[in-house]
DNA sequence: TCGGATAGGGATAAATTTATCCCTATTGAA
DNA sequence: TTCAATAGGGATAAATTTATCCCTATCCGA
Protein backbone atom coordinates (compact mmCIF):
# COMPACT_ATOMS: atom_id res chain seq x y z
CA UNK A 1 0.00 0.00 0.00
CA UNK A 2 0.89 3.61 -0.66
CA UNK A 3 1.86 6.30 2.23
CA UNK A 4 1.08 9.38 1.65
CA UNK A 5 3.41 11.46 2.50
CA UNK A 6 1.70 15.12 2.45
CA UNK A 7 -1.92 16.11 4.10
CA UNK A 8 -4.67 16.66 2.24
CA UNK A 9 -6.01 19.98 1.70
CA UNK A 10 -9.20 20.57 3.47
CA UNK A 11 -10.92 23.83 2.67
CA UNK A 12 -13.91 23.55 1.14
CA UNK A 13 -16.13 21.23 -0.34
CA UNK A 14 -14.54 20.59 -3.86
CA UNK A 15 -11.60 19.68 -2.16
CA UNK A 16 -14.04 17.26 0.35
CA UNK A 17 -15.06 15.69 -2.66
CA UNK A 18 -12.19 15.17 -4.29
CA UNK A 19 -10.45 13.37 -1.70
CA UNK A 20 -13.26 10.40 -2.26
CA UNK A 21 -14.08 10.64 -5.63
CA UNK A 22 -10.56 11.88 -6.99
CA UNK A 23 -9.65 8.34 -8.94
CA UNK A 24 -9.99 7.83 -12.59
CA UNK A 25 -12.27 5.43 -12.27
CA UNK A 26 -14.12 6.11 -9.30
CA UNK A 27 -17.23 7.71 -10.66
CA UNK A 28 -17.49 5.44 -13.52
CA UNK A 29 -17.47 2.39 -10.79
CA UNK A 30 -20.31 4.01 -8.69
CA UNK A 31 -22.20 4.12 -11.61
CA UNK A 32 -21.82 1.27 -12.59
CA UNK A 33 -22.82 -0.60 -9.25
CA UNK A 34 -25.78 1.92 -9.57
CA UNK A 35 -26.97 0.53 -13.09
CA UNK A 36 -26.52 -3.24 -11.19
CA UNK A 37 -23.18 -4.86 -12.43
CA UNK A 38 -22.11 -5.28 -8.84
CA UNK A 39 -19.56 -8.12 -9.51
CA UNK A 40 -15.99 -7.07 -9.56
CA UNK A 41 -15.65 -9.55 -13.32
CA UNK A 42 -18.58 -7.47 -14.31
CA UNK A 43 -17.30 -4.05 -13.76
CA UNK A 44 -13.96 -5.20 -15.50
CA UNK A 45 -16.18 -6.20 -17.99
CA UNK A 46 -17.71 -2.39 -18.25
CA UNK A 47 -14.21 -0.39 -18.08
CA UNK A 48 -11.59 -2.96 -19.66
CA UNK A 49 -9.05 0.31 -19.80
CA UNK A 50 -8.62 0.18 -16.21
CA UNK A 51 -6.64 -2.71 -15.13
CA UNK A 52 -7.87 -5.46 -13.03
CA UNK A 53 -6.01 -3.84 -10.22
CA UNK A 54 -6.72 -0.28 -10.21
CA UNK A 55 -10.36 -1.35 -10.11
CA UNK A 56 -9.68 -3.02 -6.76
CA UNK A 57 -7.72 -0.59 -5.49
CA UNK A 58 -10.13 2.03 -5.76
CA UNK A 59 -13.38 -0.31 -5.03
CA UNK A 60 -11.28 -0.58 -1.68
CA UNK A 61 -10.97 3.03 -1.46
CA UNK A 62 -14.90 3.41 -2.20
CA UNK A 63 -15.44 0.81 0.32
CA UNK A 64 -13.57 2.95 3.30
CA UNK A 65 -15.04 6.17 2.09
CA UNK A 66 -18.73 4.43 3.02
CA UNK A 67 -19.62 5.31 -0.74
CA UNK A 68 -19.77 1.33 -1.32
CA UNK A 69 -20.73 -1.93 0.87
CA UNK A 70 -19.42 -5.28 -0.37
CA UNK A 71 -21.11 -8.38 0.19
CA UNK A 72 -18.66 -12.02 0.23
CA UNK A 73 -20.84 -15.16 -0.62
CA UNK A 74 -18.68 -17.69 1.05
CA UNK A 75 -18.32 -20.00 -1.90
CA UNK A 76 -16.36 -21.39 -4.52
CA UNK A 77 -15.08 -20.00 -6.92
CA UNK A 78 -15.25 -16.80 -4.78
CA UNK A 79 -18.80 -14.38 -5.30
CA UNK A 80 -18.13 -10.82 -4.23
CA UNK A 81 -20.92 -8.04 -5.02
CA UNK A 82 -20.78 -4.82 -4.37
CA UNK A 83 -23.72 -2.01 -3.82
CA UNK A 84 -24.07 1.70 -2.84
CA UNK A 85 -24.69 2.91 0.31
CA UNK A 86 -27.06 5.48 1.03
CA UNK A 87 -24.31 7.83 0.52
CA UNK A 88 -22.69 6.63 -2.46
CA UNK A 89 -26.59 7.02 -4.01
CA UNK A 90 -26.54 10.01 -2.87
CA UNK A 91 -23.32 11.11 -5.42
CA UNK A 92 -25.68 9.34 -8.22
CA UNK A 93 -27.49 12.62 -9.28
CA UNK A 94 -23.80 14.46 -9.15
CA UNK A 95 -22.22 12.17 -11.42
CA UNK A 96 -24.60 11.86 -13.67
CA UNK A 97 -24.21 16.04 -13.95
CA UNK A 98 -20.57 15.29 -14.56
CA UNK A 99 -21.04 12.95 -17.32
CA UNK A 100 -24.38 14.82 -18.86
CA UNK A 101 -22.41 17.65 -20.00
CA UNK A 102 -19.40 15.01 -21.58
CA UNK A 103 -22.38 13.55 -23.49
CA UNK A 104 -24.06 16.94 -24.36
CA UNK A 105 -20.57 18.22 -25.63
CA UNK A 106 -19.03 15.29 -26.98
CA UNK A 107 -18.40 16.16 -30.59
CA UNK A 108 -17.32 19.80 -29.81
CA UNK A 109 -14.61 17.95 -26.83
CA UNK A 110 -13.09 15.42 -29.12
CA UNK A 111 -12.32 18.05 -31.16
CA UNK A 112 -10.80 20.21 -28.52
CA UNK A 113 -8.81 17.09 -27.01
CA UNK A 114 -7.33 15.85 -30.24
CA UNK A 115 -6.04 19.25 -31.40
CA UNK A 116 -3.93 19.35 -28.26
CA UNK A 117 -2.06 16.51 -28.16
CA UNK B 1 6.14 20.66 -21.30
CA UNK B 2 4.85 16.95 -20.64
CA UNK B 3 4.80 14.53 -23.62
CA UNK B 4 2.42 12.13 -22.97
CA UNK B 5 3.25 8.21 -23.64
CA UNK B 6 -0.31 6.96 -23.92
CA UNK B 7 -3.78 7.84 -25.53
CA UNK B 8 -6.68 9.01 -23.52
CA UNK B 9 -9.63 6.93 -23.32
CA UNK B 10 -12.67 8.37 -24.90
CA UNK B 11 -15.78 6.28 -24.58
CA UNK B 12 -18.36 8.25 -23.03
CA UNK B 13 -19.31 11.44 -21.31
CA UNK B 14 -17.04 10.54 -18.06
CA UNK B 15 -13.63 10.47 -20.35
CA UNK B 16 -14.51 13.46 -22.29
CA UNK B 17 -15.42 15.42 -19.45
CA UNK B 18 -11.98 14.18 -17.73
CA UNK B 19 -9.58 15.59 -19.98
CA UNK B 20 -10.58 18.91 -19.24
CA UNK B 21 -11.13 18.55 -15.82
CA UNK B 22 -9.23 16.34 -14.07
CA UNK B 23 -6.23 18.05 -12.74
CA UNK B 24 -6.14 19.49 -9.17
CA UNK B 25 -7.13 22.63 -9.34
CA UNK B 26 -8.80 23.17 -12.52
CA UNK B 27 -12.44 23.60 -11.34
CA UNK B 28 -11.69 25.46 -8.30
CA UNK B 29 -10.40 28.16 -10.98
CA UNK B 30 -12.59 28.50 -13.27
CA UNK B 31 -15.01 28.77 -10.50
CA UNK B 32 -13.29 31.54 -8.84
CA UNK B 33 -12.65 33.36 -12.28
CA UNK B 34 -16.35 33.28 -12.28
CA UNK B 35 -17.04 34.66 -9.21
CA UNK B 36 -14.92 37.58 -10.24
CA UNK B 37 -11.44 36.60 -9.41
CA UNK B 38 -9.69 36.81 -12.79
CA UNK B 39 -5.99 37.85 -12.61
CA UNK B 40 -3.31 35.15 -11.98
CA UNK B 41 -2.34 36.56 -8.69
CA UNK B 42 -5.84 36.68 -7.28
CA UNK B 43 -6.37 33.01 -8.50
CA UNK B 44 -3.21 32.36 -6.67
CA UNK B 45 -4.53 34.32 -3.26
CA UNK B 46 -7.77 32.43 -3.33
CA UNK B 47 -5.87 29.06 -3.99
CA UNK B 48 -2.45 29.38 -2.14
CA UNK B 49 -2.24 25.44 -1.30
CA UNK B 50 -1.39 25.27 -5.45
CA UNK B 51 1.82 26.21 -6.55
CA UNK B 52 2.28 29.66 -8.69
CA UNK B 53 3.54 27.03 -11.16
CA UNK B 54 0.75 24.57 -11.59
CA UNK B 55 -1.79 27.19 -11.69
CA UNK B 56 -0.03 28.68 -14.77
CA UNK B 57 0.44 25.26 -16.39
CA UNK B 58 -3.68 24.13 -15.72
CA UNK B 59 -4.99 27.77 -16.23
CA UNK B 60 -3.05 27.13 -20.21
CA UNK B 61 -4.73 23.66 -20.23
CA UNK B 62 -8.36 25.35 -19.45
CA UNK B 63 -7.32 27.70 -22.18
CA UNK B 64 -6.55 25.45 -24.70
CA UNK B 65 -9.69 23.81 -24.58
CA UNK B 66 -11.78 27.05 -24.67
CA UNK B 67 -13.15 26.80 -21.44
CA UNK B 68 -11.34 30.24 -20.63
CA UNK B 69 -9.80 32.76 -22.26
CA UNK B 70 -7.20 35.71 -21.65
CA UNK B 71 -6.74 39.14 -22.06
CA UNK B 72 -2.95 40.59 -21.89
CA UNK B 73 -2.78 44.53 -21.29
CA UNK B 74 0.32 45.82 -22.78
CA UNK B 75 1.01 47.40 -19.44
CA UNK B 76 4.06 47.30 -17.53
CA UNK B 77 4.23 45.54 -14.71
CA UNK B 78 1.83 42.95 -16.87
CA UNK B 79 -1.39 42.65 -16.15
CA UNK B 80 -3.64 39.66 -17.36
CA UNK B 81 -7.17 39.07 -16.75
CA UNK B 82 -8.68 35.53 -17.42
CA UNK B 83 -12.66 34.95 -18.33
CA UNK B 84 -14.62 32.50 -18.42
CA UNK B 85 -15.83 31.40 -21.93
CA UNK B 86 -19.84 30.48 -23.03
CA UNK B 87 -18.28 26.96 -23.36
CA UNK B 88 -16.31 27.22 -19.47
CA UNK B 89 -19.77 29.09 -18.34
CA UNK B 90 -21.94 26.01 -19.57
CA UNK B 91 -19.78 23.97 -16.77
CA UNK B 92 -20.23 26.43 -13.84
CA UNK B 93 -23.71 24.42 -12.56
CA UNK B 94 -21.66 21.19 -12.49
CA UNK B 95 -19.32 22.30 -10.72
CA UNK B 96 -21.38 23.54 -8.37
CA UNK B 97 -23.10 20.81 -8.08
CA UNK B 98 -19.93 19.11 -7.11
CA UNK B 99 -18.87 21.45 -4.68
CA UNK B 100 -22.49 21.51 -3.03
CA UNK B 101 -22.60 17.83 -2.24
CA UNK B 102 -19.11 18.03 -0.64
CA UNK B 103 -20.50 20.72 1.16
CA UNK B 104 -22.90 19.29 1.97
CA UNK B 105 -21.04 15.97 3.72
CA UNK B 106 -18.60 18.49 5.37
CA UNK B 107 -18.22 16.66 8.33
CA UNK B 108 -19.04 13.33 7.30
CA UNK B 109 -16.06 13.79 5.02
CA UNK B 110 -13.98 15.32 6.97
CA UNK B 111 -14.56 12.32 9.40
CA UNK B 112 -13.83 9.73 7.40
CA UNK B 113 -10.67 11.33 5.23
CA UNK B 114 -9.09 11.43 8.50
CA UNK B 115 -10.20 7.53 9.42
CA UNK B 116 -8.61 6.73 6.49
CA UNK B 117 -5.27 8.14 6.63
C1' DT C 1 -6.50 -33.44 -16.35
C1' DC C 2 -5.76 -28.90 -18.27
C1' DG C 3 -7.56 -24.27 -18.93
C1' DG C 4 -10.71 -20.72 -17.65
C1' DA C 5 -13.57 -18.29 -14.35
C1' DT C 6 -13.69 -16.32 -9.78
C1' DA C 7 -11.52 -12.57 -6.24
C1' DG C 8 -7.64 -10.16 -4.76
C1' DG C 9 -2.96 -9.09 -2.83
C1' DG C 10 2.41 -8.10 -3.27
C1' DA C 11 6.25 -6.22 -5.70
C1' DT C 12 7.81 -3.32 -8.95
C1' DA C 13 7.92 -0.28 -13.03
C1' DA C 14 6.10 3.31 -15.73
C1' DA C 15 3.40 7.32 -16.40
C1' DT C 16 1.62 11.43 -14.81
C1' DT C 17 1.01 15.24 -11.87
C1' DT C 18 2.56 18.62 -8.70
C1' DA C 19 6.22 21.14 -6.21
C1' DT C 20 10.64 23.74 -5.92
C1' DC C 21 13.84 26.72 -7.41
C1' DC C 22 15.70 29.98 -10.50
C1' DC C 23 15.56 33.57 -14.32
C1' DT C 24 13.56 37.51 -17.29
C1' DA C 25 11.72 42.58 -17.01
C1' DT C 26 9.78 47.07 -15.33
C1' DT C 27 7.69 50.34 -12.28
C1' DG C 28 6.73 52.59 -8.04
C1' DA C 29 7.32 52.96 -3.19
C1' DA C 30 10.15 53.01 1.13
C1' DT D 1 18.76 52.16 -4.49
C1' DT D 2 16.90 48.07 -2.98
C1' DC D 3 12.60 45.42 -2.63
C1' DA D 4 7.86 43.95 -3.70
C1' DA D 5 4.48 43.29 -7.20
C1' DT D 6 3.36 41.73 -11.79
C1' DA D 7 3.24 37.36 -15.29
C1' DG D 8 5.24 33.24 -16.69
C1' DG D 9 8.67 29.83 -18.52
C1' DG D 10 12.66 26.11 -17.95
C1' DA D 11 14.83 22.48 -15.44
C1' DT D 12 14.49 19.22 -12.19
C1' DA D 13 12.87 16.62 -8.12
C1' DA D 14 9.29 14.60 -5.51
C1' DA D 15 4.83 12.70 -4.92
C1' DT D 16 1.14 10.19 -6.58
C1' DT D 17 -1.36 7.28 -9.58
C1' DT D 18 -1.82 3.60 -12.71
C1' DA D 19 -0.06 -0.51 -15.13
C1' DT D 20 2.29 -5.10 -15.35
C1' DC D 21 3.31 -9.31 -13.77
C1' DC D 22 3.07 -13.02 -10.66
C1' DC D 23 0.94 -15.96 -6.90
C1' DT D 24 -2.90 -18.18 -4.03
C1' DA D 25 -7.22 -21.35 -4.29
C1' DT D 26 -11.24 -24.09 -5.99
C1' DC D 27 -14.55 -25.85 -9.07
C1' DC D 28 -16.53 -26.89 -13.58
C1' DG D 29 -16.52 -28.21 -18.22
C1' DA D 30 -14.19 -30.01 -22.35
Amino acid sequence: MYERKTTPNLNCGLDLIGEVLYGKWKMRLLWFINEGFQRPSELQRKIPDASRRVLNVQLKELENHELVGKVIYPVVPPKVEYFLTDFGKSLIPVIGAVGQWGDQHDERLRALILKNM
